[in-house]
DNA sequence: TTTAGCACTCTTATCGATAGAGTGCTAAAT
DNA sequence: ATTTAGCACTCTATCGATAAGAGTGCTAAA
């Protein structure tokens, strides 16, 4: 495919939508030419336009208007052209240290992440908890909370936890519970959902129906990413493409319905941590993002404990600032999680007993 | 002040914010004639207008235009003019009904309740978790997760639970803490922050760093809702008075900043359970709420355990609709939260053993 | 007190003309 | 063969003027 397009038409597949990020309005031939100071005339610009457009990676509103990239122009563009780059030293500091204030609090790490991204992009952040790949059973605790009410814990491999409410037919003091639940942990230490299903049938009335529970959630774990941690919707507001009503619609939607969002992050999200995918517009078939583009990646320890986090803006967005930045959380909060849950579970460094 | 209306100017105010929240348009005084068969004329009604924008409950966009509702009409029409109203009955039965399926899991009373308001209302609806006015502790327990990761659950008075991962200095095996935590509990049942702070110092290291945790756990509680629940933003987008740019940032930035939330639903909510409080536009001074309405309910049992909801929408908006919407699920939730805390924690009726 | 009538104001839509931007083509220049 | 200058052409955006319409506010009569 590629081979069709030359050195040039690249360079100036490159200037455009480097110009059309910038102004948001059409890209003429001269003011390519001028403001990039081309050693080639406009008309040989108009030409290349032309060819670029033939191959499908421009576009024309209207016969005497500029040209605008086409989805498939910004794929080429951040494929091929955009050579990687790393955001300013200066904000690489500032951001490590804000993770650093917050090393230890992992709840804290989603709201910062998205926070981040956002104020580095201008757009809006998505973030994920980290959560286990493997979805294994490690520990469950029963706490009483109000009458009949039971609050289960469940602690996954990997230290991820879930909770729910259950609702006992008569309430049972701790004791009780705690009794019940050192038995299920017994039976059921480093096992997987489907295995747990087999045990219940040997287990007592109450353990049965809890361990039935557990089974659920262990379910649960895998394909859904649980709170979905976002920041920036209304910067994105600011941006032009959305003063069209529909558009504007869409992000809220996509935003708002976690339904989706998981369904997006489930099919396109690669499953190696680190790399960044870039989904451009209607390319993938979501109707939602109709002009929109989604830069995503997974962080963590692969095998272990991973999670999600994005960055969505118009399709027109600055692609190398979005991509270095969203790269360099990504780095950020997968050497968290290794620190937390590799290296501390090996050996504890011998810091003087605190809480937070 | 308002012996200044006359019966007349009463039902022509009454007539026009109607009319105006179905049109969103300026409402003009032969629109008004025609379209309610009023006995009088066009120029008689000009003349009670008039009157009506002098008191200040209506303004013109310019000299040409028909009237709109200011904030001040807005409030007498709530205050004065709307009579009490019921959504229909099947309505009723339809949203009851879906209460009624997760009655048991009260992790689902917040999305459906929000979901409902929306679907009801055409608006965006705000609902928090139901929580502890008292903060009391009652149980607590810790479970190691991953090294030196331990997660402490607090249980308070009134089923509300809290958890924070914390991280000690070396790994503890499970039954060490255990231990701990049931000296705990048995030196802090019952007890709010400031008595545990001062039972600090009475305790051995471990207990007493998780003592500390425990006091900024319960402080935390009182003036924070937590988890605000959402939805309907996109919805909103659609009201006409959200092309302006502003108002549509706006509208997005109250719903993303929960500081913000935080603060107009503690400094405007009335402590009364079910009362619904109207809070239009700039009367109370956050800027944020420009065009807004805000339409507050506390649900709960009153000194126990209470949670927020509300919707918001266009100053321009149902108001009859959304008050009764409001005060309905209020009344639902209101309930629930009756039959779990208090009815269930007395006398357990016998259900056959179930788990949710 | 109500109402009919009318002048007045202000907005909105429409039309035409114009300026400007940008293309696409052709023919000359390199 | 490629580049470039030049020019015709197209489409948009803008401006001004005009006209239509909506609605008021006032006055004078009922």
């Amino acid at each position: 495919m590629d081979y069709q397009i030359t050195p040039r038409q690249q360079t100036i597949l490159s200037l455009l939508v480097r110009e059309y990020v910038g102004s948001a309005a059409p890209v003429g031939s001269r003011t390519l030419v001028e403001k990039y100071n081309l050693s080639v005339s406009s008309a040989t610009v108009r030409n290349e336009l032309s060819k670029l457009e033939d191959l499908g990676y421009l576009t024309h509103p209207h016969t005497s208007a500029g040209r605008v990239p086409t989805d498939l122009g910004y794929r080429y563009f951040v494929e091929r052209l955009l050579h990687e780059t790393e955001l300013p030293l200066e904000e690489r500091r500032t951001i490590a240290h804000q993770f650093q204030q917050v090393r230890r609090e992992i709840s804290e790490w989603m709201p910062l992440a998205a926070s981040v991204l956002t104020h580095s992009t201008s757009n809006a952040a998505l973030v994920t908890a980290p959560q286990s790949d493997e979805a294994r059973y490690r520990h469950l605790q029963l706490i009483s909370t109000q009458g009949p009410m039971v609050l289960l814990i469940l602690v996954m491999e990997g230290g991820i936890d879930r909770q729910q409410t259950l609702s006992l037919a008569e309430p049972m003091p701790q004791e009780a519970l705690s009794e019940a639940s050192d038995r299920l942990n017994q039976v059921c230490a480093g096992l997987t959902a489907d295995e747990i299903e087999l045990r219940i049938p040997t287990l007592p009335t109450l353990e049965a129906d809890v361990a039935r529970l557990v089974t659920q959630m262990l379910r649960v774990n895998a394909p859904s990413y649980g709170d979905i941690y976002r920041d920036g919707l209304s910067q994105l507001l600011r941006e032009p493409e959305f003063l069209e009503r529909v558009y504007a619609e869409g992000v809220m939607r996509i935003i708002e319905e976690r339904s989706f969002l998981n369904t997006v992050l489930n099919e396109t999200l690669d499953p190696t941590v680190g790399s960044v995918r870039v989904v451009i517009g209607e390319e993938g078939r979501f109707d939602e993002l109709q002009c929109c583009t989604l830069v995503l990646s997974r962080y963590g320890v692969a095998g272990l404990t991973t999670g999600a986090l994005g960055v969505l803006g118009p399709t027109r967005m600055g692609y190398g600032r979005v991509i270095s930045a969203v790269r360099y959380v990504t780095s950020l909060l997968s050497d968290m999680v290794y620190d937390l849950y590799v290296t501390e579970s090996e050996s504890a460094p011998p810091i003087p007993g605190r809480t937070t």
